[in-house]
DNA sequence: CCTATTCCCTACCATGTTAATAGGTAAAAG
DNA sequence: CTTTTACCTATTAACATGGTAGGGAATAGG
């Protein structure tokens, strides 16, 4: 499995965040009921999505997150990025690729490469926007591939 | 992370019976050495590997495995689906996927599933006598995408 | 036959990751 | 000064990963 709960919760947040909050702060406890994802465990997400500055927090009554950019500037490869960490689909590539001695005869790292950089592509090419404006019943869109 | 160590040795290994045996049987001690992989662990993955009738066991002496194709005929999709089990990026699918009950009105299951025919048609698009004709020179030939 | 060689099979284990939960502290609003 | 909210620091149960250990069964050669 490539991505975990804590990345698609991950953006599930950030769907909800854009489609009620425009200005106004929103509660966790209403995306988590929305949602239907624990609090405590869509805390963790928003302490990371916070600290690297992509949502915003504000504490005691009124308070909440909300972006801070538009659903058009958010691409979901940052977002993953951010809450996952990186995409790399082997430990070999990665932001904490361990060395591999065997790199320079591999015959399979140009191939793991390649499919890297498809992920990133992919993920890089999609952002919040799009998503809130897909329904259910566009569902399969990719068959076409 | 999205292929183990368990699906990377599994194509070393077939690349390494593509270059070394023609109808002869390799044992597993010399494809260790080669590897420099643990031979009890490529124990484990050559049982997966002939249970699915991918290669050929052979015991006693003069013994060993065999591929029982030509290197052009494997994908390197079914070597890594045959070893690791399904490619897909999240849980909700797949072939032990879990039933998702926010699955109609889920904003995201398009694009997991967009990818994932992406990841699945990269890898069936690929064999084992590609791979054997790349040297490592030919690394970062993935840039162009 | 006997013995060496090889695949095959089952179990076990150590470590790390995932997906949470628990229980607090700090800041802001009223 | 009380309520509300974000924020911070553990802790945990379950599972996956990446192996290791110790045999058994089949085959070839003598």
């Amino acid at each position: 499995m490539m991505i975990s709960t804590r990345g698609r919760y991950a953006i599930r947040l950030m769907i909800d965040l854009a489609e009620h909050g425009t200005t106004d702060y929103i509660r966790l406890k209403d995306i988590s009921e929305r949602q239907d994802i624990s609090q405590k465990y869509l805390e963790s997400i928003t302490t990371t999505l916070s600290k690297s500055g992509l949502i915003d927090g504000a504490h005691g009554k009124g308070g909440g997150y909300r972006l801070n950019r538009t659903p058009e500037e958010y691409t979901i490869g940052e977002i993953l990025r951010t809450t996952e960490g990186s995409l790399a689909p082997v430990a070999c590539l990665g932001c904490d690729a361990k060395k591999c001695e065997r790199e320079s005869i591999c015959r399979t790292l140009p191939m793991w490469e390649k499919l890297y950089n498809l992920v990133n592509d992919f993920f890089d090419s999609m952002t919040v926007a799009d998503l809130m404006k897909q329904d259910a019943a566009a569902g399969f869109f990719g068959a076409s591939l």
